[in-house]
DNA sequence: CCAGACGTTGTT
DNA sequence: GTCTGG
DNA sequence: CCAGACGTTGTT
DNA sequence: GTCTGG
C-alpha cells in the first residue's frame, strides 16, 4: 500500500520534468500524510498538463465527508471499474503524483518497522492516481481537490516488505495514462507492480512515525 | 420504482 | 452522481 | 500510515 | 477500543 512518502522536488523542477506550464508554490515534504495537500499533474480544461495542489484522501463530489473509517487515500486497481467511489475518476480524472519515494511499515510481531523505498536510480517517481473536485455545499467558492493512490499486489521482490505496492508509472506511461482518450484495458495495462531492479528499499528511522518529524534525514538509511 | 450505499489494509 | 438490492 | 486524545459544568 | 489530526 502506499500511506506515507516524500515529495522534495522543486516547483520549476518539478513542471520542468512533467511538461507543465504553470505551477504552484509549495515546499519540500519528507513526509506527506493522509490529508495533507500535494502537487499532482493532471489535465486542466485547456487539454494542458497542469500541476495543482490536492489533499490526499479521494473524496467525490456527492460524497459529504470521509468515509467514517477514513479518507480515501488508496484505490485498489483490480476493482478501480466497479467501485462507485473510484470508477467516474478512473475513466475522467487520472493523474500523476511525483514523489521522491514511499514509506512502508513492516510488521513483525507488535513492531512496526519503516522502510523507505524509492527508485535504483534515484530518480523522482510518479504513482498512478486519480483525483476529483468537489464543491462547496454553503456559500462560496470553496472547492476541494482531493487525489488517491493506486495499489496492487506486491512483486515478489517486496512481497517480504508487504503484499500491496502503490503503481508507479514508467515516464513512457505518462502521457498514456493521463490521456482522457486512452481506452481502459490500456489504462489496465499500466497498474502492475514495478518490474525487477527499477526500485529499491532500505529501513529509516522511527522518526518518520510522527508527521510533525519532517527533515531530510527521514528517509536516509540506518541500521 | 425508491432506498441505501458508496473504502483500504491487516488481522482473524 | 451512480450503482445495487429489494 | 502513525500518534495522540478520549469530558462536563461553571466561571473568567 | 475508536476516533481525529497530520
Amino acid at each position: 500500500m502506499c500511506g506515507r512518502f516524500a515529495v522534495t522536488l522543486p516547483p520549476e523542477a518539478m513542471a520542468s520534468l512533467f511538461g507543465s506550464d504553470d505551477r504552484p508554490n509549495f515546499a519540500p515534504n519528507y513526509n506527506v500524510a493522509p490529508t495533507q495537500k500535494v502537487p499532482i499533474v493532471a489535465i486542466g480544461k485547456e487539454n494542458t498538463r497542469r500541476i495543482i495542489m490536492a489533499r490526499w484522501g479521494l473524496l467525490p463530489n456527492w460524497m459529504e465527508k470521509d468515509p467514517e473509517a477514513g479518507p480515501m487515500f488508496n484505490a485498489r486497481s483490480e476493482t478501480l471499474e466497479v467501485k462507485q467511489s473510484f470508477k467516474t475518476a478512473f475513466a475522467k480524472r487520472r493523474c500523476l503524483i511525483p514523489a521522491d519515494g514511499f514509506y512502508e511499515w513492516k510488521r513483525e510481531g507488535k513492531a512496526r518497522i519503516p522502510f523507505f523505498i524509492s527508485r535504483v536510480d534515484a530518480a523522482p517517481l510518479a504513482f498512478a492516481g486519480l483525483w476529483e473536485m468537489k464543491k462547496s455545499t454553503n456559500e462560496g467558492a470553496e472547492v476541494l481537490i482531493s487525489t488517491t493512490i493506486i495499489t496492487t499486489n506486491s512483486s515478489p521482490e517486496f512481497a517480504n516488505l508487504h503484499d500491496r505496492f502503490p503503481v508507479i508509472l514508467e515516464k513512457a506511461d505518462w502521457g498514456i495514462w493521463l490521456d482522457g482518450l486512452t481506452q481502459a484495458p490500456r489504462l489496465k495495462s499500466l497498474l502492475h507492480a514495478p518490474n525487477n531492479g527499477v526500485m529499491r528499499f532500505h529501513r529509516v528511522s522511527d522518526d518518520v512515525n510522527k508527521v510533525a518529524n519532517n527533515n531530510e534525514n527521514l528517509t536516509k538509511a540506518i541500521g
